[in-house]
DNA sequence: GACTAAACGAGACGGTACGTCGAGTCTTTGT
DNA sequence: ACAAAGACTCGACGTACCGTCTCGTTTAGTC
């Protein structure tokens, strides 16, 4: 009882689970869901395959580790300007991260069959409300500052913001950039002031 | 010279065919691309493997074809009508083709790992397009009738058309029904007539 | 000179039923009895398979055919001269059917694994003790004429005679020529005159 | 510590190997080269098919490794009395062998179908040649103390003494037993003692 | 010299085994 | 005592032949 005791957290256990969990997402990436192997990414991330077993029950657990990793991480919210500002603002973070590297791997991921898996699909549950809501108080002070129609609710404007970015990212694969970001913040907020 | 359009050999073969394909939409429904097997859509066809590979080279050329065969059937065009009608329509026959089980199997699966089969992204996007496109001789006509802005590009009403009814679909999971195609509709002619 | 024209059923069968039985003993002479594929030997024949099956019920039954037709030929039988010649001049004739093309692929096949054919197991019984056999009168003649001891058994004497020349052919593998065959002449007498 | 003097890996390994190789001489028994599956060998022995793949490379290579094992052990080599006798006792070692139902099985596969393999046609020559040679001494000595003439040449005693063996065994299937064995070992000498 | 029946070409089919790969489990070993 | 290594079971992959079957198309022998 002296030696595992030196370290408690950190050690040497925390290096391999990052790497295998590295490994999982960068395969991901590459390969899909589909073709994701356990002694791929054991191989990639220089360990045993039964290491990566003794730490996770199977692939898909693998694979729901290494997406809430990234999933859970905090997305800074701007907040102080005009709605328009503000809304094109954190448009445009969200372009940023979903055409990253790690963005596109994780929204792939995401949708693939991998979401068949229910951990996964609570991830990406909480991971698009979560987003998505976050941006809602930016919504409610601009109501209360008189900038956007009283009983405006912020979920639609949100929605609104979000859906024709995902649409050319996911469905028709047209490019997306920050001049798609500005045009979704601006339509979003035509929306809200049009009278209900 | 009467029903030669559709196959020459109409006989049993084509039995075999439409039972396999079938039987792959079917476990792609079910199960996923992922966890698809050829056993498992042979069995289910009541058909042994080997003549499954007797016509579809492997499990990616097989799916590619269960696709293609619900892909490029003909969607209803509505056509006349004010266009709030018409894109009512239209945004309702969208909602009912994805919500019905065959249209729910088609999207999950041209979503799902198998889009990284080349022939696959192909049919995607020949899928999303065509679709699309099909409605956008509607707008034209209202642009050309005046009751929408002279200089509208009718794709990117159909864009903000679609783009809620697909978010809810595929990112948020939320239900969608034909008060969600109407909502879609109105808003998609509200951006037409703000001016740009 | 049309001698197929002597057979009722002279025409274009008899021509396949012996195209596809060259075949098989060719196939059988190439790759053994184990590799030999029906579907080799219809295309070895420029006949289709299931012509092949027609006439023959399955794999064994075409080998069973296409040895029975090398091995109820007639051999020819010297017979005169004292049992020296005689034996040596049988000698010499096995010898030279064993070691052309076509007896060495029977004798192959008919120690193969088609020996496990019950029908080729007969036809082998068949084709040695008849082979055999046919030396006896030989050896009972020089018997008669008082060369070789009264009370000598032909068989006996026959089975010294060959046994050399299998035992190179078959175990050691060791070359097989004219030298060899009367040297195993030369001993069957040697061991005949021995008294018993 | 010295408890697995057996094998040089001990432990688990070996069991699977013993058993997989077993169960194939068996297979080859009961059914021939050319009817051998690596899944009945598998069943047979316990073992899944793909372990069986792991440690041999496909059919062939597991029937070398099994009819390896049973060539190369050592036959013992009588060795002092009259050569009479020597030879008589070792004519009967080998009728022994051959009859009893190892040999049997290692004799039949080593004419059949496997012989094409060159790894089985190495073993068989292996087989052979160090088998007769070991009985070679036997005559040398008979050679050397003056019970056969001086000149004869080993090799083709022993060579003449299993001719009628094989014969029988091989050609025949005429029963083999030690009378048979004691006659072989007798003509041996008759042919040995007559002079060139 | 046309007609009919057998033989043939073509090829799909259910099946068995091939040899391969990966998933997950269990055992052995080294330290 | 425990974790790395690796051997094992299991299931599916995609392939080659087996032997069966059903279609059309020659082609030979008969009328």
């Amino acid at each position: 009882m002296d030696e595992p005791a030196a370290r408690r957290p950190p050690g040497r256990g925390a290096r391999v689970r990052a790497a295998v969990l590295g490994a999982a997402l960068a395969e991901l990436a590459e390969v899909g869901y589909d073709a994701l192997t356990v002694e791929a990414v054991a191989r990639r991330a220089g360990v045993h395959k039964t290491t990566v077993y003794r730490r996770w029950a199977d692939r898909a657990d693998l694979v729901v580790d290494a997406l809430t990793e990234h999933v859970d991480l905090d997305v800074a919210v701007p907040a102080a300007g005009p709605i328009e500002d503000d809304l094109r603002a954190y448009a445009r973070s969200v372009v940023a991260w979903l055409t990253a590297p790690t963005g596109r791997a994780v929204l792939a991921a995401l949708l693939s069959d991998a979401a068949r898996v229910p951990e996964v699909a609570e991830v990406k549950q909480r991971f698009f409300t979560a987003r998505m809501r976050r941006a809602e108080p930016l919504v409610a002070r601009a109501v209360a500052r008189g900038e956007l129609p009283a009983g405006t609710e912020p979920g639609d404007v949100v929605r609104a913001l979000v859906a024709p970015i995902y649409l050319r990212l996911v469905i028709t694969g047209e490019p997306v950039d920050d001049t798609t970001a500005d045009a979704a913040a601006r339509d979003a907020i035509v929306l809200a002031r049009s009278a209900r």
